[in-house]
DNA sequence: TACAGGATGCTT
DNA sequence: AGCATCCTGTAA
């Protein structure tokens, strides 16, 4: 089955299915590492979509397959893809990818990364690496929007699952996502941690 | 390698 | 006030 077709309550195992799925926006492609699910209702209080519809949240509510993108600490910007039927809300937080093309226009846009595998290796950071801001959120992600998703070239391999990063509540739900072993996942996410 | 602190603006 | 973050400096 395609993570489109999953309903939101099935968002965890949408964002396992878009690993090793590619991202390509403004020459440059991503393969994608790390992710993260997110739900709205009750049950998942970090959610941002957790209260109900709001300004910010409300492309979480729409169709599947269109990026939700948010601003975080006044300068930086994350994308979610989609998922779930239309009118529940449910993302998939974009964490990390290997820059697979357009690897010279990736090193212009992060200067600071000192190694390739550091270029895509944070939500805000894939991000820059592939020159979108809130200008591409509730754009679509098949078809004529800034960002395009392909399907993996080759079997996704072995995935790892642990606990979300910097959520306070619901710590002990292993909604984080990672192809296990990855160099663009951070060393402390490379082993699966123990689920205190 | 690890941690502390600053930058910066929107959401509640 | 707090945030689904990143970068730089300092210390070990």
């Amino acid at each position: 089955m395609d993570w489109l077709d999953l309903p939101a309550s099935r968002v965890d195992e949408a964002a396992r299915l878009l690993l090793g799925w590619r991202l390509s926006a403004n020459r440059v492609t991503v393969r994608l590492t790390e992710v993260e699910a997110y739900s709205g209702l009750g049950a998942d209080p970090a959610s941002h979509a957790h209260r109900g519809v709001t300004e910010r949240n409300r492309v979480m509510f729409g169709p599947a397959g269109r990026l939700y993108v948010y601003q975080i600490y006044g300068m930086h910007f994350c994308a979610n893809v989609v998922c779930g039927e239309t009118g529940r809300a449910a993302a998939v937080l974009l964490r990390a990818g290997a820059v697979v093309d357009g690897i010279e226009v990736a090193r212009t846009r992060r200067p600071a990364a000192r190694r390739d595998t550091d270029l895509a290796a944070g939500p805000a950071k894939l991000m820059q690496v592939l020159d979108l801001n809130r200008a591409a959120n509730d754009t679509p992600l098949f078809g004529d929007g800034p960002a395009t998703l392909t399907p993996p070239v080759e079997p996704a391999g072995e995935v790892s699952a642990g606990p979300r990063v910097g959520v306070t509540s619901a710590h002990d739900v292993p909604w984080r996502f990672w192809l296990t072993g990855d160099p663009t996942v951070s060393a402390y996410r490379r082993h699966t941690p123990r689920l205190r």
